[in-house]
DNA sequence: CGCTTATTTGATTACCGTCAAGAACTGTGG
DNA sequence: CCACAGTTCTTGACGGTAATCAAATAAGCG
C-alpha cells in the first residue's frame, strides 16, 4: 500500500499570494507584484542535486512555482539531513539558502521563475507595498521558528512525537498556501522523511505504520489524511494556541 | 576530576568590539558606539529562567557584558534542548529571540547592559557606522550558519561527532570574541552540553572520556585545552577551509 | 567540615540503525 | 496487454548506540 505520495500540484490561486495574504491582507498593487513574477520560467529534473543550477543568473532569487525541493547538508560519506522543505512560494537560489550553507535538491521536477520584481515591490519605499512587506516579515519570522522547531525535534524528540510534529507543521505549511484539500496532506517519499526527521527509511516506515494502528492517519490513494487533528496535535505535544 | 567549567570571564577589550572587528575592521565612531553600551548595569542569577527577566524594560534588547545564558525550548515534561549559547556579546531579551520562541536560561550569573547605543548605530544612515553595520550582518549570518550546523549535528552525528563539531564551532567563536587563552575552551556543565547536543547527560560524559584517552582533549584546572585542532576537525568532518 | 552540585562508574534496557530480501507500485517499450 | 526495469514501500532478524536507573566519588562553597 502505497500511501505517501509526491503529487503535481494544481494551483487555483498563487501560492505566495495566498501565504503572504494569510499573514496580512495584501493590496492589490501586492498582488499584481506577485503576478508578475512569470518570466524565465525553467524547469528542473527531479533527483538533481542542484546547488548552483538554480537561481543561476537569477542574483535575486527564483521562486518554486510548482514542485518540491529541499535545502539540506550532506556529508562525505553520504548522510543527508535536510534542513528546510521548499515548497511552491519559496524564494530559492538567492543569498538567502547559499547564506546558510545549505544545497538545494529538487524533490520533484521543479518550476522556477524569476522572483526580481517580487523582490523589487519588497524594497519598495515604505508606503508602497507596506502590507506585503510586513507579510513578507512574518513570513520569514515564521520560517526562523520551523529551524528552531525542527532543531528541537531532532534533538529532544522520539521518532513518533518528529512525526507528528513534523506532519502538523506541515499541514499548517501546506494550508497556508491553499495547496490542501480538507486535512489530506501530500507527504514526500519516506526517504526524504528520513533524511528531514534524522531517522533511518525502516524507522520512518514503521513510525508511518504504528501511526496508522494508532489512527492518527488514515491511508488514501495517493496522500494521506489526518483524521483527528486534535489527537495529532497531542502526539505532538503542540500547545492549542499557536499555528 | 571536574576539568569542565565555567569561569568567570576576564574581559579585556570589549567582547563585541573583538567579535565584530574580527568580521570587518570597525571605525573608530564604531568602537564608541559599543562603548556607550554601559548604561542600566543588571546582574541576573544564574539557573533562573528568565525568559521575560531579561530585557525587560530595554525593548530594543540587552547586551551580555559577561557570563553564559541559553536560548532553548523547554517540554512539558522537562526535557530540555538549547538551541544556542549565548555569549559575552549577544544581545538578548530583544524582539530576536522571543520571535524565535526560545526561552532565555542564564547558565551562570549574568550581567547585562541596555543596548540602545549600539542599535543607534546599526540604524544610522549608511555612510554612517557603514562598517559596524557590514560586521554586525555578517556575524548575524555566521549566528544562523551555527544554527543550521546545529540540526545537522543533532540529526546525523553521531554522539563522538557531535561533541568534537560543537567543540570546534565554540573554540572558533570564543575566539572571535577574544576570551580564549590559545586552544584552552571553557566549557559549560555537561549537563549543559547534554541538553545542547541532544544527549544525556551519562552519555556526554562517557563521550568527552573517549575524546580524551583520543588525546583530542586535555584535561586542565578550569578549562579543556585542544592539544591537536587538526585532528579535532577531522573528528567533526570539518572542512578544512572553513572557519 | 556538612551541604550542594557536578562528575564518574556500573548494570540494564530499549530505541533505532543496519542488513537483507521480498512485495507493490510506476513507467516504458515491445 | 504484458514483460521489464527502477523506485518505493514493507517485513524480519540482529546489533549497537545511547538512555535510564542507581549509587559512589569528587569538587565547590558557606
Amino acid at each position: 500500500m502505497r500511501s505517501e505520495q509526491l503529487s503535481p500540484v494544481t494551483h487555483r490561486a498563487h501560492p505566495l499570494a495566498q501565504l503572504l495574504n494569510s499573514y496580512r491582507p495584501l493590496d492589490p498593487e501586492d498582488f499584481q507584484a506577485i503576478q508578475d513574477c512569470v518570466g524565465d520560467l525553467r524547469t528542473h529534473a527531479a533527483g538533481v542535486e542542484a546547488p548552483d543550477a538554480v537561481g543561476y543568473g537569477s542574483p535575486r532569487g527564483r521562486m518554486i512555482a510548482s514542485g518540491w525541493a529541499a535545502g539540506g547538508k550532506l556529508l562525505p560519506d553520504g548522510r543527508r539531513q535536510i534542513i528546510r522543505l521548499l515548497l511552491p512560494s519559496d524564494v530559492v537560489g538567492g543569498p538567502g539558502l547559499k547564506d546558510e550553507g545549505l544545497v538545494i535538491m529538487a524533490l520533484t521536477e521543479l518550476k522556477t521563475v524569476d522572483a526580481t520584481p517580487l523582490h523589487r515591490a519588497l524594497e519598495a519605499r515604505p508606503p508602497a507595498h507596506a502590507a506585503l512587506q510586513e507579510a513578507w516579515g512574518l513570513a520569514q519570522r515564521a520560517a526562523q521558528r520551523r529551524l528552531v522547531q525542527h532543531a528541537l525535534r531532532l534533538g529532544r524528540y522520539s521518532a513518533y512525537e518528529r512525526m507528528a510534529d513534523f506532519l502538523l507543521e506541515f499541514y499548517h505549511q501546506q494550508r497556508r498556501t491553499g495547496m490542501l484539500d480538507h486535512a489530506a496532506i501530500y507527504l514526500p517519499t519516506q526517504e526524504v522523511l528520513a533524511d528531514l526527521l534524522g531517522l533511518s527509511i525502516v524507522h520512518v516506515n514503521r513510525t508511518l505504520q504504528q501511526m496508522r494502528r494508532d489512527r492518527l492517519l488514515a491511508p488514501q490513494a495517493t496522500r494521506v489524511v489526518i483524521p483527528d487533528l486534535a489527537r495529532l496535535m497531542t502526539a505532538a505535544m503542540a500547545e492549542p494556541s499557536l499555528q
